[in-house]
DNA sequence: GACGCGTGGAA
DNA sequence: TTTCCAAGCGT
């Protein structure tokens, strides 16, 4: 007999009648007590999507203030479509995971190219936009659209765990599948996007990672993980490795009322977005020396250059400390490095620039 | 499946 | 201070 290597799911669907408790007690709940976020004002799949992409791995209430200046900046899909890839990641600047902003700006192009502006509907279609992965495609269709498709987030996977005590590493992606055939089994055709949206609700208001607070919990009377009381030892999740360290160098080289910016590479960590001059894996020691021997290399002539600041920053993976060497030169000379460019101090606020280097300008002035 | 990819908030 | 993240996706 052929063997066929799926990994066999192992799960125990609730009965009908606890079915129907959780989709009334949880909509009932939502209903009464949801927040009143920006993007629950309209369905509008373009505006859905836009917050979905902005929610990943960022939080409510940090995304609302990008999501108001994002929608009235660009409107409509056409005016996304129509923008500027420096537009749209400017309008990105500080959110953080950049590819967001270009997966979605491409995306938006697609759309409008082959389906006339209009968010494809159907699960295929949606989920080959790039950007738009099961969670978000889930999403989009379910409360833009009405449509009964799973929308499984670190919500949704924490409440379930507790709900029905499974054990599994959230962390994987057979529990994330998993997660889906209960979601299936549980959102009631008639408010698939409202029965979605609560369960994230719950997760985010009262199912929450810490000290959940099942006093309040509208599920409370079913929730398998409350009855033996370990609510607090479920999700199970593997931990995730610390951020390596690396020692870096940001150069702020200036000449009159110019300063240097520097182009980042295609790949990697702040792929295509403006910065200093960065050089990883130099050491403080090692700064200044090493900025003399390259300024020397270009045959750049230092009037002056010191250390001026330190800093550090912990990316997702990465923890940079930093060293901020200002190199002030005699001559501002055309032969830089390729991805080197010069511009005006005051136009340093029109470029996106991530974070990081907003903070050693910050420190710089 | 594992890893790369930003940021700032909370405990 | 340290840890763990928060409405994930691409490769």
């Amino acid at each position: 007999m052929a063997t066929r290597k799926s990994k066999a799911l192992n799960i125990e669907y609730p009965s009908a009648e606890t079915v129907q408790i959780i989709q009334q007690s949880l909509l009932s709940w939502y209903q009464n007590d949801h927040r009143d976020l920006p993007w629950r004002k309209n369905t509008d799949p373009y505006s859905i999507w836009v917050s979905e992409i902005m929610l990943q791995q960022t939080r409510v209430d940090t995304v609302i203030p990008y999501y108001e200046r994002f929608m009235k900046q660009f409107p409509t899909i056409f005016d996304l479509a129509q923008a500027t890839d420096e537009q749209v990641v400017k309008a990105w600047e500080g959110l953080g995971y950049y590819s967001r902003a270009r997966n979605l700006h491409a995306a938006a192009k697609e759309v409008v190219g082959k389906y006339g502006g209009r968010v494809p509907d159907d699960l295929i279609t949606i989920s080959s936009l790039k950007g738009v992965g099961p969670y978000t495609a889930g999403a989009i269709l379910s409360i833009a659209y009405n449509k009964k498709v799973p929308a499984v987030d670190g919500n949704v996977m924490r409440v379930f765990s507790r709900l029905f005590a499974l054990t599994d590493d959230i962390a994987s992606i057979s529990t994330r599948k998993k997660m889906e055939k209960i979601a299936e089994h549980l959102i009631p055709d008639d408010a698939p996007g409202d029965f979605n949206q609560a369960l994230m609700e719950l997760g985010a208001m009262i199912c929450t990672p810490t000290s959940p607070q099942c006093l309040f919990c509208p599920v409370q009377s079913v929730c398998n993980a409350y009855h033996q009381g370990i609510q607090e030892e479920l999700p199970r999740k593997k931990k995730a490795k610390p951020p390596q360290e690396v020692p870096v160098v940001v150069a702020w080289i200036t000449c009159d009322e110019y300063c240097v910016v520097e182009k980042r590479e295609n790949h990697g960590l702040l792929r295509g977005m403006w910065s200093l001059p960065t050089w990883e894996e130099i050491t403080e020691e090692d700064a200044v020396e090493s900025l003399q021997n390259i300024c020397a290399e270009k045959q750049l002539s230092i009037k002056d250059i010191r250390i001026v600041g330190k800093l550090e920053h912990i990316f997702s993976h990465r923890h940079w400390k930093i060293t901020i060497v200002a190199i002030h030169l005699e001559k501002k000379q055309d032969q830089l490095l390729s991805r080197w460019k010069w511009i005006n101090i005051d136009e340093l606020e029109q470029i996106a620039l991530p974070n990081v280097y907003r903070k050693a300008l910050d420190l710089l002035f």
